[in-house]
RNA sequence: GUGGCUGUAGCUCAGCUGGUUAGAGCGUCGGUCUGUGGAACCGAAGGUCGCGGGUUCGUAUCCCGUCAGCCACCCCA
C-alpha cells in the first residue's frame, strides 16, 4: 500500500457515473453563457507569478501562502493559476481586446492553492467564471449576477441565497477604514486573537469574524453605506433597482466583503447552507481598479467565480440529478458466427448516431441481457443460431419486453432499420 | 499553518477490554439457465487490517511516528 501511488492530496480523479454529471454542467455553462453573449476564453495553467502578486495582491493569503510557485529551467518564478481574473485581464491586454470597445468572456477550468482540504475545499478545484469589461453601468454588475442566478435557477436550487453589498471605491473606503479602525481599536484587548490580527491588516474583514466574543463589536460597528461617496451610493442603488427590474431575490449583507485586493464598489455571493463552513458557491464583484494595476488603461469590470464542486454538491443536496435514461442497442451475439455478423452492425448504428455497446464474451442470452441493464441500453439487437438460419435479427424493446425480427441484411441496411425502430 | 475524528475486501461496515486458518452485505465471476432479462438460490475469487517502529510469549486490537481521508479554524470557489 505505501507504494501505491495515489493521487496528490486535494485533488480528485473523476470518473463515470461522476463524470456525466459535470459533462452536463458544463454543457449547460456554454449554453448559458453564449445566451448571454460571453465568448469563452482558455488560458495556460501558469503564469508569470508577478502577474499574481500584482493581480491578487501582494498581502492576500493566495499570494503569501497558498500559490503553486516553481522556477523553470530558465530561471523563471512561474505559479499555477490560483485565481483567473488577473490571468483573463492580462490574456485581454496581451491581444489588445481593451482597445475594442466593451467585451464579455467566460471560462470554466480547474485554479490551484495549496490548502488544508475540507469539505469544499481542494488543491486542484474547478471555477466557472465571467468577466465582463468596460462598462462602469450597474447593469453590468446586474447582468453578471444574472448569469450566475440563471444557473442557480435551472437546477431548480431553492437553497441559494444571492447576497450583495458594496464596500466603495478610493474615495470611499478608506475612510470606512479608519472609522472601523477607531470602532475597534479601543476595544482592541477585548477582541478575538484573530480579530485582533485582522485590525491592522484588513479591518474590513473583521465584519466577518465568527468568533462569538467579536459579535458585539461587529453589531455595532459602523455601517458602510454611511461613508459611501454619492457616486458609489448612486451605483449601488441603481443596481439595486435593476435587480428588482430582473426579478432576482437577493439581500444586502453588509458582511459581504470579499478577500481579494481588487474588489471595488459591488461585492457579491451566492451561499447554501448545504455546503458547510465554506458555504459560498459563488462570489464576485466589481474591480475597476485591476487592469490598471496591470498596466492596463484604466478599465471598468465585473465578474464572479462559481465553484464547480461546490455547485455540484448543492445541486447532489437537492436532488436535483435527473434519472439517466436508457438510450442505444446492445447487440448481442451468441456465437462466434453471428459476432462477424453483428460487429459491423454495430459499427454502422454507431455511424447513424445512436450508441451501440458489444460484449466480446461467450455469455448466454440472459447474461448478455444483464449487460444490457447495466449500460442503460433502451433496445437489444439479438443474433443466434436460430436468427443465423432463419436469416432474422431480432430487436427487443427493453422497456416494453417486446420483440420485432428484423430481416438479416447488409449491415447497413440492418442498421439502418434499427435506428429507425428505435427512433420511435 | 493549528486543532478534532477516522484508516479492515472494489464499496459500506462488523471484529467487545490483545489469544488458534480476519467476517457480513453489496458488487464482480461461475453454475442452476440456448433464449423475455434486471430476480432467486448455490458456489468462487478477492485482505501484507494505510505504512513504519515499539510493547508483548502473542497485536487488526495497546503506544509512538508517518501518510491519507473527513470536519473545523485561517482563508476562499
Amino acid at each position: 500500500m505505501s507504494s501505491k501511488i495515489t493521487a496528490p492530496r486535494g485533488t480528485q480523479d473523476l470518473i463515470p457515473p461522476d463524470s456525466a454529471r459535470w459533462q452536463e454542467l458544463e454543457a449547460r455553462i456554454h449554453a448559458l453563457a453564449q445566451r448571454f453573449g460571453y465568448g469563452e476564453i482558455r488560458t495556460p495553467l501558469f503564469e508569470a507569478t508577478e502577474l499574481f502578486v500584482r493581480g491578487v495582491g501582494e498581502t492576500t493569503d493566495i499570494v503569501e501562502k497558498e500559490m503553486y510557485t516553481f522556477t523553470d529551467k530558465g530561471g523563471r518564478s512561474m505559479t499555477l493559476r490560483p485565481e483567473w481574473t488577473a490571468p483573463v485581464m492580462r490574456a485581454m491586454l496581451e491581444h489588445s481586446l481593451l482597445a475594442q470597445g466593451p467585451q464579455r468572456l467566460y471560462y470554466i477550468g480547474p485554479i490551484f492553492r495549496y490548502e488544508r482540504p475540507q469539505q469544499g475545499r481542494y488543491r486542484q478545484s474547478h471555477q466557472f467564471g465571467v468577466e465582463c469589461t468596460g462598462y462602469e453601468a450597474p447593469e453590468a454588475d446586474a447582468e453578471v449576477m444574472s448569469v450566475a442566478w440563471e444557473l442557480v435557477q435551472s437546477y431548480g436550487l431553492r437553497d441559494a441565497a444571492l447576497k450583495v453589498n458594496s464596500i466603495g471605491d478610493d474615495v470611499c473606503r478608506p475612510r470606512y477604514r479608519e472609522a472601523l479602525l477607531a470602532h475597534f481599536r479601543p476595544n482592541i484587548a477585548l477582541l478575538s486573537s484573530d480579530a485582533q490580527r485582522r485590525i491592522e491588516r484588513n479591518p474590513l474583514r473583521l465584519l466577518d469574524s465568527k468568533e462569538e466574543r467579536d459579535a458585539p463589536y461587529v453589531a455595532s460597528a459602523p455601517r458602510i453605506e454611511e461613508f459611501l461617496c454619492d457616486a458609489c451610493r448612486e451605483h449601488f442603488a441603481a443596481l439595486r433597482a435593476d435587480l428588482d427590474l430582473l426579478g432576482i431575490a437577493y439581500t444586502i449583507d453588509p458582511r459581504i466583503v470579499r478577500g481579494l485586493d481588487y474588489y471595488t464598489r459591488t461585492v457579491f455571493e451566492i451561499q447554501s447552507s448545504a455546503l458547510g463552513a465554506q458555504n459560498a458557491v459563488c462570489g464576485g464583484g466589481r474591480y475597476d481598479g485591476l487592469v490598471r494595476s496591470l498596466g492596463g488603461p484604466d478599465t471598468p469590470a465585473v465578474g464572479f467565480a462559481l465553484g464547480i464542486e461546490r455547485f455540484l454538491t448543492m445541486v447532489e443536496t437537492a436532488g436535483a440529478t435527473p434519472a439517466r435514461k436508457r438510450d442505444g442497442v446492445q447487440a448481442i451475439a451468441l456465437g462466434a458466427q453471428a459476432r462477424a455478423t453483428l460487429l459491423p452492425v454495430a459499427a454502422e448504428i454507431r455511424r447513424l448516431g445512436v450508441p451501440a455497446f458489444m460484449d466480446y464474451e461467450e455469455r448466454k442470452l440472459l447474461a448478455h441481457l444483464k449487460i444490457a441493464d447495466r449500460n442503460g441500453a433502451r433496445f437489444a439487437l439479438i443474433i443466434g443460431s436460430e436468427e443465423l438460419t432463419a436469416g432474422q435479427a431480432v430487436l427487443r424493446d427493453l422497456t416494453s419486453r417486446t420483440d420485432r425480427r428484423l430481416a438479416l441484411e447488409e449491415p447497413r441496411v440492418l442498421a439502418a432499420a434499427v435506428v429507425e425502430a428505435q427512433a420511435v
